[in-house]
DNA sequence: TTGAAAGCGATACCAC
DNA sequence: GTGGTATCGCTTTCAA
């Protein structure tokens, strides 16, 4: 708190001569206040500059008005975090701010005492959760103890759940779709490790559903490698791919950051995107546009997805009594130039 | 809040047949408690799992334990922001959740109005400023009412201010003598935009100085483009610079992700890094890595920086009385595959 | 060593 | 319309 002198309800009854019952009413918009009462105390406050006490303020209401998100501070398989989790961040932020909700970040890794603590001892309202598992410890401890939370991301079994969460299955027949579309057949994916899916982390589960899908829907032949983000990974797998099938006309990937590393690879092997090989990548818009050439991608709108489930989560504190919300972001495509019909 | 039953002081003082004084002393920690009878009431506590209301704490002590960065949506110039602002987050998070702190992130454009309330409604104790200008009305703002901050950045007045920054200064001048080292004399630059400059921000004015300390230093004839980040602007600005001076064999950026850009305009030119052309960047080391090659680069520690920043934070609030902190972060020159010797 | 009671800053119920 | 007062959950004198 600042130095300066800060005044209180009563400093603000006193100066214009009324009981502190009727501040709080004036500041509380409520309408049995006589007009020039409420004149008088308005002139008042706005002299002195006084602001009501948010923690007694919400003392009193029992409510913090304190939102959080649980930052992963690494992605499953030491993946370092990537833009689009800042992107989740601000969204969230920004419709936490809207609503005049403080909004925190935490980044230190949560037990089972500490997360429920987080509610017991009042310094939150509720949670936002990303990095979800499909049997997710903290989805179920929060869920028994009736703690207000939404998912980015979901689990197997979202009974009580609210989350909002990118359909990977279908943002990847999305992307087959497409290339199949320009007559590619011969197409190669470039999923998340298989370790991920065991573990039962959602985004590489159902992007592999999508993949299994897309190559029945197409008849394609199997062409794959599960691997990490790592530049040298990307790499690596991409020249794989290449040796195994050196005919191949296009790549799909779900990796954030990995066109720019396949484009790489490609080059290696003398081979331009899109004229030599079409690429295609879930992805946020921003990381298409870094890339040369820009990439055509299935949108990935991390920003509206942290703001969504922010709204959500103050919905549901609010009281809205509408039943969970199960919120699927259908898939975006999104043409640029790393596509080409084929021949 | 959870809707499981939440106790309070007052329950755990009723089932262990104690005062509430005394499960408070016990609570803080205090001395003067009757062995057994701390055992008792600890007992209850670990049984019913009682956490304090953090609020209520805080009202009593005067503290909300609330920390904000002001974090800037769109910096000068519009650049939209990048992931070294992410690692200011993630470093200032970290520190202030090790004091215990909670740390919220403010997405929403400030005014002198909301500025002070924040402090006047007991919202924070504190707060991180970043982008700072040369003359920037936040930081007069606040120290003139005294109100707890520090900055990311300094302005051209620091009297009476904290704040931590990366000497752009002679980080500029240390990747200058790294090329200049390496026989390199036709060196071009590539700065921020000069209209950053004029409106003060300081990144962009302390590496102008560098550079002209740098050009001074070795004797080299100027050579050098102000720009934004965007991939079309680096782009066209490096071509420019190669019309302008087709024999220059090593370029200076100070964008974070210029790099990228810089790599592919010089192979429109045929040119190959570092063979054909040295290329250097202040950078994050994440970032560094995913270029192909790896950049040489003089490090931005961002996450360090917001670290150190909250850290510092803390302690002016908790009353060290030390006179105000000014901490410059010399260069580090990290050396990759970026640069070579000349010839 | 322990307990009673005042108070942090606001809200809301109940009289007048 | 307005004011008095209990209350939110905790900490801290002050007495006992």
């Amino acid at each position: 708190m600042s130095d300066q002198p800060t005044y209180t309800i009563a400093d603000v009854a006193r100066l214009a001569g009324v009981s502190v019952s009727t501040v709080s009413r004036i500041l509380n918009g409520k309408h049995d206040v006589a007009p020039a009462t409420r004149d008088r105390v308005q002139q008042i406050i706005a002299e002195i500059g006084f602001k009501p006490h948010a923690q007694a303020q919400r003392l009193r209401a029992g409510k913090t008005r304190n939102l959080a998100l649980l930052f992963p501070l690494k992605s499953p398989g030491n993946i370092p975090y990537n833009p689009l989790e800042v992107d989740f961040i601000l969204g969230a932020a920004a419709a936490a701010a809207e609503k005049d909700f403080l909004f925190s970040l935490i980044t230190t890794p949560v037990t089972k005492q500490s997360l429920l603590n987080l509610y017991r001892s009042a310094q939150i309202d509720g949670l936002v959760l990303m990095q979800v598992y499909a049997h997710d410890w903290r989805a179920d401890l929060l869920r028994n103890n009736n703690c207000p939370f939404v998912m980015i991301g979901r689990c197997d079994d979202n009974t009580g759940l609210n989350f909002i969460d990118i359909d990977f299955e279908s943002a990847v027949q999305t992307a087959f779709d497409h290339l199949v579309g320009l007559g590619h057949r011969k197409i190669a994916f470039l999923g998340q490790p298989a370790e991920m899916r065991k573990h039962g982390w959602g985004p590489a589960t159902h992007a592999w559903q999508g993949y299994e899908r897309a190559l029945a829907t197409h008849s394609l032949a199997p062409l794959y490698r599960e691997t990490g983000s790592q530049r040298r990974e990307i790499i690596d797998s991409t020249l794989e791919l290449l040796d195994e099938q050196p005919d191949l006309t296009a790549i799909v990937s779900v990796h954030e950051f990995a066109p720019l590393s396949v484009i790489q690879a490609l080059k290696k092997r003398g081979r331009n995107v899109p004229d030599d090989c079409s690429l295609i990548a879930i992805m946020n818009e921003r990381i298409g546009e870094l890339s040369s050439p820009p990439m055509t991608h299935v949108d990935f709108p991390a920003h509206a997805m942290g703001y969504e489930a922010v709204q959500m989560l103050i919905r549901r504190l609010e009281g809205d009594p509408a039943s969970p919300e199960h919120i699927m972001i259908p898939p975006r495509l999104i043409i640029r130039n790393s596509t080409a019909p084929l021949g």
